[in-house]
DNA sequence: ACCTCCCATACCTTCTAGGTCTGAGGGAGG
DNA sequence: CCTCCCTCAGACCTAGAAGGTATGGGAGGT
């Protein structure tokens, strides 16, 4: 059961000439039939009619052929597909990032990237840190997206941007008002924020801005996620600090404003697992580099 | 380019341990890694991630993985086809016989063949002597029917069936009346007959009928074959030397009448090329065989 | 009857796959 | 933190399969 024979057997049943087909094979011709007897006693079956100066094929030698010619290309075709998929043409790519990455420069460097590789299948879905990090670590997602980063010595990381804080105020208050906000004049406001665990989280982030201004919000709320957060704040529960980005997609029932204070910014990283050694990874880290050079 | 590796990668892909894959082949674990790694830089992707302890698949050794495994089924298939047909249980066997053939022992051979090679696909087509035998030579068919029989040294045959002469008689003739007819007193009658080439001929074979019995034909009408020769008796052209078999089947406008006089009979032969060892024709002279046994 | 063509056999050579021993590297447990 | 163990990979040798050359035998053609 051995390839090489199906390869003779064909070159024979073209030329139907043992001495031709092994010159065509580069092989001398007494190797090759034995190499066809052999194949003729594996299979059990006399595939050429020998008894005449021209040879033919038997019944089974016909039928050997159409399966052969099949699948010595198929083999040529898989073995194609595997070394395209493996270096990172097509294949596939799944991508995960925090909910406040969706309005950013993430959505220019997927674009980039599927510009770039347009075989390789995107997976893209939406998590807080904390399933990103799971999700890597169980190998459900090849990359995550950040914010700001992962702790974890199994994964490479690249930071992708950097951006401002501002708030996000419901249309109805009367912050939305004022000329200017400051940020240390907020101690009265509900806070909008998301799960605190795993530490070190957005939430204690905005809370240390928070103290280092002097205050503790007279009050919080916690969403499970960016989304959740932001119609919170439209529907009027209160202000969150939200990274700048997502202002460009304005949104009904709420204001985006900068502030005066202390504004310490907020960074995207990405990040995939050391030992994903995937084309399609590395690929995309170059893209997110070349990504963040021109921009 | 070499099915053994993609026997092992299979191996290598379900066991994901080299060892245990190893032992499951029957070979040394040293050798497995070798021919795996001789894989990738055959193919030019990696296929297995080694960086931990626990192996696992890159994407290229899934997309592999799928085809290979419908390879090596595909390949098994193919070797279990090839060996039926070569064994005669499954293919083609094209038998052309002449039309005189077809109201005999013929249909029942075809049946009694079809009932022990259920799989076998029957190519059957009606022929007269010189067309069987040039379709024999050309290999167009595997095996004839042939009225007595064809002379050719390549030719392998096998005695099917021997049967009276009687005649065709147009209804309207003034021979259906009597009681019983004499040979030797049809001089004056029109004889309806096949082509005379190649010779000898059927045609000949009646002529020398009448010779025996005294007379030549007053006239001759010539049909290129059987099937034409009955409608030319049918509508009342002339009289026609048939085989006992041809009156199972009634036609109308045609009595069969039996004759007084030399019966010299006729036989039916079946014939293959010697050269053709095709299984099927073997097992076609070997149902036949016992077919006349049997009758 | 001889020649020619083509496939098969005999015998030798070469190369590839398999075996054994061993080392390197990571993970787990003391 | 060190050690042991597990697993894969490299070095080296052996064996077996594939390839090469020389030659024989059978069929077709002249």
């Amino acid at each position: 059961m051995e390839l090489r024979r199906l390869r003779y057997f064909l070159a024979v049943a073209e030329e139907l000439h043992f001495g031709r087909a092994a010159s065509r094979l580069e092989i001398a011709q007494p190797p090759l039939s034995r190499q066809i007897a052999a194949l003729e006693a594996e299979i059990g079956a006399q595939l050429f009619d020998r008894s005449r100066s021209q040879i033919r094929k038997t019944q089974a030698g016909e039928v050997l052929e159409r399966h052969a010619r099949a699948l010595v290309d198929r083999l040529e075709a898989a073995y194609k597909e595997t070394r395209q998929v493996g270096e990172g043409g097509v294949g596939r790519l799944r991508v995960a990032f925090v909910g406040s990455a969706s309005h950013g420069v993430l959505p220019n460097l997927i674009k980039s990237y599927r510009s770039f590789y347009p075989k390789v299948e995107l997976a893209l879905s939406a998590m807080n840190n904390a399933e990103l990090h799971s999700a890597l670590v169980q190998r459900e997602i090849d990359v995550a997206v950040a914010r700001p980063s992962l702790k974890d010595d199994e994964l490479r990381r690249e930071p992708l941007a950097q951006e401002d804080l501002i708030l996000a105020i419901p249309d109805n208050s009367e912050l939305a008002e004022r000329k200017k906000i400051v940020f240390a004049e907020l101690g009265s406001q509900t806070f909008v924020l998301y799960p605190r665990r795993p530490r070190p989280s957005y939430a204690d982030f905005v809370l240390s801005i928070c103290r280092k201004e002097g205050f503790e919000p007279a009050a919080l709320e916690l969403a499970q996620d960016y989304q959740t957060a932001i119609s919170l704040v439209s529907v009027g529960v209160g202000i969150s600090v939200v990274p700048e980005s997502v202002s460009r997609t304005s949104r009904p029932g709420v204001f985006f404003r900068s502030y005066e204070g202390y504004n310490p910014g907020t960074a995207l990283t990405i990040h995939a697992r050391r030992d994903n050694q995937a084309a399609q990874v590395a690929q995309f880290f170059d893209v997110a580099r070349k990504f963040r050079r021109g921009h």
